[in-house]
DNA sequence: GAGTTTGAAACT
DNA sequence: CAGTTTCAAACTC
C-alpha cells in the first residue's frame, strides 16, 4: 500500500548495460570527447524535454513493466520516511561530525534562549574522472548540482543538463533505487538509531565497521541484518564502538584513540585474493598478513573497553535525505537550505524549552537525593558506575533495545577473527514482511504538527521521555522496555541485550577503564554526581527536543518536495499542487506520478523557486 | 599535500 | 551473480 507509486519508477528504460555503445553517450567518462560527439547529436535532438520517454522509444526497454502503472516517474516519492519517535537521546551533536551530512543543527541554551540554526554546508566533491555523473560523486548521487566543488570536468550542472538527465537515467537502470534514501526507519517505535536501517547494507571486510569507510557507521547507525560485513563491531553496546566514538566527539580527550583502531599496514606482497581472508581458525601462518593485521587490529580492541554514555544520533546524511534526484538539484538544493527550520523554532517553544529543562534539572536533583538514601540502605553494589543516577536502575544506561539486529556473536571484544556465523540471524525472527511492512508504512503523525509550532507540547514529549520513571536519564536510548516491545519481532538473543543487565557488556575486569567518563573531569572517580546527572538529563532532553526540531524541519522539506513534485505535474491542477502545499498534514504522501524528469521539472521549479522561498522565508 | 587504504559503484 | 576494475573518500604520515 504505501503508496503505490513509490518504488516503480525508474522506468526510464534506457537500455540494457550491455549494448552501450548507442547510448553510452552521456557517461563515458573516458573518451568524453568521443563519447560526446556522438551521444551529443544524437541526444540533443530529442533532448527537450518531450514526454519524457524518448529514451525508452528509442530503444527498446529490455524490461518493461512498471510496477503500478507507468509512472515515467523516476523514483519518487519516497524520502525515507522518518517516523520515528521522538523520543530518543543520542546527541544530535553527534551529527555534526559526520562530513557527508550536509547540515547539522547546533544548539545552544544561552540564558533562556535557544538558537538554532542549520548550516547547509554542502560538501565538495573531487571527482575527476566519473564527471560527476556516476554514483562515485557524492553530489550526483545526493541528487544536487555541484556547486563550488573541486572537480574537474564536471557535468553535474545546470549547462550540462541533458547530460546529466541521461546519467541520472542510467543510473537508474542500474539500481533504480540509486537515488532513493539508504538509510530508512524501519519502525517509528523505536529510537532513532535502532530504527535506521541501511537499506543495502554495508559490506566492509577491514574496518570492523568502525570507520567511515562503513557507510553505516559514517551514518551513525548500527550495523543491521542487511549488512554483510565481516568481523563488525558496529552493533549496539560494542565497546570498541563506543570506544571510537567517543574518542572521536567530545572534545579533546582520547583523541588518540582512534588512531589505535588502525590495522597495520600491510605489506603489498600480501596476496590479497579475495577469499584470502576468511578463515580463521587455522592458522595463523606467521606471515605477518593480514591475519596478523587483523589479530593486531582486535588486540587493541579488546584493550579497550569500558562503557560509557555514548550515543550519538544518527547523522541524517546524506543519505537519508529530503533530497531527491528525481526533482532535478535545483529544488534538492533548496531542500537541503536552512530556511527549513524557519517557523518552527519561535518564542513560545522557547520559553516552554528552557521551562522544561528547568523542571529536568530539578527532577534529576529530587530524584538523585532520593535514590541516594534509597541506596544507602539498599544494595552496596559494586563499582558499577553507571547505575547512578537513578534510583530505579531500570534503565541502567546502556540501552539495550537492539532492534536493530546484527548481533555479534561474540561479546563485542572482538575475539581474533572468529569467522562471522553469517547467518545467525537468519533464523525468521519472526520479522515477517508483512510486519515490516505495516512498521514502515506508519507515519509520524501526532507526534506534532507540522505547521504549528505549538502543536509540539513539550510536556507531552516529555512525558513520553520519562515514560518509565526516569528513564530520562539515560543517554544510550531506547532501553525502555517500550521501545522493546515496539518491535514486536525481533527480540533477539544479542549479546549485550538482555534485560539481563549490563553487566555483560561492561567489563568487569575494572582493569582497563580508559575513556571511562571523559564526561567528569573533575568529578573523576565519583561516579554519580548530582551534576553529572544533572547534565545529563539536560542534555538529553535538549536533545530530545532537537530530534523534534530536527523531524519537524525534515517533514517540512518533504512537504515542499511533495508539494513541488505536484506543482511540476503538469496533469494536475495548479489549484492542487498549492493546496498540497498547505496540507501539512500528509507529509509523506504519494504524489501522483510526476513525471520526474528533471528536464521538465527544472524549469518548472526555478519558477516555483520564489514561492517557495515566499513561504518558508517569512520567519526568517 | 602526497601516498595508502577502503569499500561502493561500475564493469566484465 | 561472482569476480575484477575503477573511483573518490577516508585515513595516514
Ligand atoms: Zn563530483
Ligand atoms: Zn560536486
Ligand atoms: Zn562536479
Ligand atoms: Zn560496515
Ligand atoms: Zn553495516
Ligand atoms: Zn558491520
Amino acid at each position: 500500500m504505501e503508496r503505490g507509486g513509490e518504488l516503480g519508477g525508474e522506468g526510464t528504460g534506457r537500455t540494457s548495460v550491455t549494448s552501450v555503445q548507442a547510448q553510452k553517450p552521456p557517461l563515458p567518462p573516458k573518451q568524453a570527447s568521443k563519447a560526446k560527439a556522438q551521444a551529443g547529436a544524437a541526444e540533443e535532438v530529442d533532448g527537450v524535454k518531450g514526454s519524457g520517454d524518448e529514451k525508452g522509444s528509442k530503444v527498446p526497454k529490455k524490461r518493461e513493466r512498471e510496477r503500478d502503472g507507468e509512472s515515467p516517474a523516476v523514483q519518487r516519492g519516497k524520502v525515507a520516511k522518518t517516523g520515528l519517535t521522538v523520543k530518543t537521546s543520542s546527541l544530535l551533536m553527534a551529527a555534526a561530525n559526520s562530513p557527508r551530512l550536509s547540515s547539522h543543527l547546533s544548539a545552544s541554551v544561552d540564558g533562556a534562549s535557544v538558537s538554532l540554526q542549520a548550516t547547509p554546508k554542502k560538501r565538495k566533491c573531487n571527482c575527476k574522472q566519473s564527471r560527476c555523473l556516476k554514483l562515485y560523486c557524492e553530489c550526483f548521487a545526493s541528487g544536487i548540482y555541484c556547486n563550488d566543488c573541486n572537480c574537474q570536468d564536471c557535468y553535474n550542472n545546470k549547462d550540462h543538463e541533458q547530460v546529466r538527465q541521461e546519467a541520472v537515467e542510467a543510473t537508474l537502470e542500474r539500481n533504480p533505487d540509486a537515488f532513493r534514501p539508504k538509510i530508512q526507519s524501519m519502525s517509528p517505535g523505536m529510537s532513532i538509531q535502532d530504527s535506521l536501517k541501511h537499506n543495502k547494507g554495508c559490506n566492509c571486510k577491514r574496518s570492523f565497521c568502525l570507520k567511515r569507510y562503513c557507510e553505516c557507521f559514517q551514518a551513525n547507525i548500527y550495523c543491521s541484518d542487511n549488512c554483510r560485513c565481516t568481523d563488525c563491531k558496529n552493533f549496539e553496546g560494542s565497546s570498541s564502538r563506543l570506544q571510537v566514538t567517543q574518542a572521536a566527539s567530545p572534545s579533546s580527550r582520547l583523541q588518540s584513540s582512534l588512531e589505535t583502531f588502525s590495522p597495520r599496514k600491510r605489506s603489498k606482497k600480501e596476496k590479497k585474493s579475495t577469499g584470502a581472508g576468511k578463515h580463521s581458525g587455522g592458522a595463523v601462518n606467521g606471515s605477518g598478513s593480514d591475519l596478523a593485521a587483523i589479530s593486531t587490529f582486535s588486540q587493541q580492541l579488546q584493550a579497550m573497553d569500558s562503557k560509557g554514555s555514548g550515543g550519538e544520533a544518527p547523522a541524517s546524511g546524506q543519505v537519508g535525505q529530503v533530497v531527491h534526484p528525481g526533482l532535478s538539484p535545483m529544488v534538492n538544493q533548496m531542500l537541503l537550505a536552512p530556511c527549513m527550520l524557519a517557523g518552527i523554532i519561535n518564542e513560545e517553544v522557547v520559553k516552554h524549552l528552557s521551562n522544561l529543562l528547568h523542571m529536568v534539572s530539578r527532577e534529576t536533583e529530587e530524584n538523585y537525593l532520593n535514590g541516594h538514601e534509597a541506596r544507602a540502605r539498599g544494595k552496596g553494589e559494586g563499582g558499577n558506575k553507571e547505575a547512578a543516577g537513578n534510583g530505579t536502575g531500570a534503565d541502567a544506561g546502556d540501552g539495550r533495545g537492539m532492534p536493530n539486529s546484527k548481533q555479534s556473536e561474540t561479546s563485542d571484544t572482538v575475539t581474533e577473527e572468529e569467522d562471522r556465523n553469517g547467518e545467525s540471524r537468519s533464523n525468521g525472527t519472526g520479522e515477517s514482511h508483512l510486519e515490516k511492512a505495516l512498521l514502515c508504512e506508519e507515519e509520524p503523525q501526532g507526534l506534532f504538527e507540522l505547521d504549528s509550532p505549538k502543536g509540539y507540547n513539550l510536556n507531552k514529549q516529555r512525558s513520553l521521555g520519562l515514560k518509565e520513571g526516569m528513564s530520562m536519564m539515560d543517554t544510550s536510548d531506547a532501553s525502555h522496555g517500550t521501545n522493546a516491545n515496539a518491535s514486536p519481532t525481533k527480540s533477539h538473543p544479542s549479546s549485550s541485550s538482555g534485560k539481563t543487565q549490563g553487566s555483560s557488556v561492561r567489563r568487569q575486569g575494572g582493569a582497563a577503564q580508559p575513556a571511562a567518563d571523559f564526561a567528569t573531569p573533575s568529578c573523576g572517580t565519583k561516579s554519580g554526581s548530582l551534576y553529572e546527572e544533572q547534565e545529563k538529563a539536560i542534555l538529553t532532553e535538549l536533545n530530545n527536543c532537537l530530534q523534534v526540531v530536527s523531524q519537524m524541519g525534515r517533514s517540512k522539506a518533504e512537504m515542499y518536495r511533495s508539494a513541488f513534485a505536484l506543482l511540476s505535474n503538469p496533469t494536475l491542477p495548479l489549484s492542487q499542487a498549492l493546496a498540497s502545499t498547505q496540507a501539512a498534514n500528509n507529509v509523506g504522501n504519494n504524489i501522483p506520478p510526476a513525471d520526474a524528469q528533471a528536464g521538465s521539472d527544472a524549469a518548472t521549479v526555478e519558477q516555483n523557486n520564489n514561492l517557495h522561498e515566499q513561504e518558508v522565508e517569512p520567519a526568517a
